[in-house]
DNA sequence: GCTCCTGGTGTACTTTTGACACTAACATCC
DNA sequence: GGATGTTAGTGTCAAAAGTACACCAGGAGC
């Protein structure tokens, strides 16, 4: 079966940039590819669009195929046109970014045989293609949301620490944050709910945990209200 | 002269949502379509993306033959993917948005007989395809940006005024602002040039004319400057 | 029960924001 | 040429937000 043009077409994917986080700060979750071009080489998960899926449908897809993750937030990034990204022929990719609570999907069996893996960002190999350019145009959009949106809760178990929150921004903007002033600000946009609980197996004192309000965040949202940090 | 793939191919466009502002408010650049679908109905400027152009190239070759504009501030906005933005088949396009200074490019000439016309916002008719729905999006983005990125100067001619500049501001963001605070604000920001002339020929007094300066605003930029008005 | 480690809290100072009203300059009309 | 109309241009004060900073609390492990 094969289907052809009047005039030749680029080829149409999807890439994604997934980022966790853990003590050890920001990682990246990659895919060794298994054929030409770039045969053995690290990259981003991603594939080609089909014909009868939305561009998110096969970003979505192509995560859960190589990676096994589902439902994780995800936002359209930038589409890479360059003529020569790909050395076989015109692809066009639409990059997304995904955040991914790294405690659900720590290190999953590579069910179809692939191999996936979690890099430190200072760890990370040298990229197929144009993907380290994805990557750091991917960064720099987070840094950037993260300071204007409540993204990073995506990153957090559903219920977390203070201490793991301020963590968090610290690694993502890449400076340290004054602990009380931290704590003033983000408690005052009234976003997270205290669970009531505490931290358990800690050798130091306990810390209490929250739960992100994805609610009031919406109606915040909704009136217009600022999140900056 | 036909070209076949072993899958379907999506075809890949490019749309321009071109604004230009004046004393009436922002305006954009719409073009009469002549073929079908949607014969007759305004559209944003695009088209196809040729084998051997990039992205951005695509977008202002095409923004050149519709409507003659060169050299404009381009930013790629988002691209579009849904099944059936296009009845006839499979279409993503990538979007992009173009601030220009309506002064230099009034009323064009429609030179390749294609109609060509400046709409304020609120007189715009309803689009073809999803363009709408891309004018919407183009224009969230521009009061977003524009209140942490100064390129709303891309917006105005070389010289202009401070009153020129906050009703700029006004019109995009869509509130008054105080002039006494703006004014205090935005030159503090050391991004404009006094150019030591004053408009001419108005019926009251004349206003002092700035320009923008670029070389400072790219040195800023690099030290990590914060330009949020 | 002592030590180690991290969680949790308040205040004083500085900077930024936001509200607000009058004079200056020029053109036009009478 | 003087009065009128219209927009340009200017400073201060009060409130809010941001920033710097040091100690006690609680639990684990020895």
């Amino acid at each position: 079966m094969s289907t052809s043009y009047a005039f030749p077409r680029a080829a149409l994917t999807v890439d994604c940039v997934v980022f966790g986080i853990d003590a050890e700060g920001l990682q990246v979750l990659l895919v060794q590819r298994e054929l030409p071009p770039f045969r053995g080489r690290w990259a981003l998960p991603g594939g080609f669009v089909r014909i009868d899926e939305t561009l998110e449908e096969a970003a979505r897809r192509e995560l859960e195929e190589e990676t096994g993750l589902e439902k994780v937030f995800l936002e359209q990034l930038y589409t890479f046109g360059a003529l020569n990204r790909d050395p076989r022929e015109r692809v066009v990719t639409v990059a997304w970014y995904a955040l991914v609570k790294l405690s659900d999907h720590r290190v999953r069996a590579a069910t179809d045989a692939r191999a996936t893996a979690w890099f430190r960002l200072a760890d990370k190999p040298e990229l197929a293609f144009d993907h380290d350019e994805i990557m750091r145009v991917a960064l720099e959009r987070l840094k950037g949301k993260v300071r204007y949106r409540p993204i990073g809760f995506e990153l957090l178990p559903p219920r977390f620490t203070l201490p793991q929150l301020q963590h968090m921004y610290e690694v993502i903007l890449g400076h340290p944050i004054d602990k009380r002033n931290f704590r003033k600000k983000i408690l005052s946009m009234d976003l997270l709910e205290d669970s009531g609980e505490l931290e358990q197996n800690v050798a130091h004192r306990a810390a209490r945990l929250y739960r992100f309000d994805k609610r009031k965040y919406l109606q915040l949202e909704k009136a217009g209200f600022n999140f900056e940090l």
